[in-house]
DNA sequence: ATAATGACTGGGG
DNA sequence: ACCCCAGCCATTA
């Protein structure tokens, strides 16, 4: 087997698929941190969404999820750091000092209604420790 | 069975 | 600002 990303050396399992279904709500012109979803997701940390977002493929918004410090998280291989940037300036996001202003650009999360229809908690469960 | 590893984060020294 | 640590998942060697 070949090691890529679009392998599946680095899936983290069904939180997965709730990941991606979080990360599928941000709008183009938001971005929003491994932290936020992992805590919107619920029992689930920011370094899972990491892996879940190297693993992503297809219509996936994953260059919408940054880190904690407004900046692009650094890949091991460097791969698609650049192309995160350019698609986020073409949604309008604007970098300063390699960062994005958070306080104008992250997402605030689904409507409660949207939470609770699509089975999760209607408000955030930080899990990181 | 053990160790490495891959887009993280907040707290403490 | 920097370094260290815990927390935590799946897969591979």
């Amino acid at each position: 087997m070949s090691r890529s990303p679009a392998d599946s050396w680095y899936v983290n399992g069904p939180t997965q698929e709730r990941i991606y279904l979080v990360v599928r709500q941000i709008p183009p012109g938001k971005v929003s941190t491994y932290g936020d979803i992992a805590a919107i997701v619920g029992d689930c940390t920011a370094r899972m969404v990491g892996y879940a977002m190297a693993a992503a493929r297809g219509d996936l918004p994953w260059h919408r999820v940054i880190n904690a410090q407004g900046k692009i998280s650094p890949r091991g291989d460097g791969g698609g750091e650049e192309l995160q940037r350019a698609r986020l300036e073409d949604e309008g996001i604007h970098f300063s000092d390699g960062k994005v202003d958070l306080k104008r650009v992250r997402w605030l999360g689904p409507s409660v209604e949207w939470k609770i229809a699509n089975g999760f908690a209607p408000d955030p469960t930080w899990r990181e420790k």
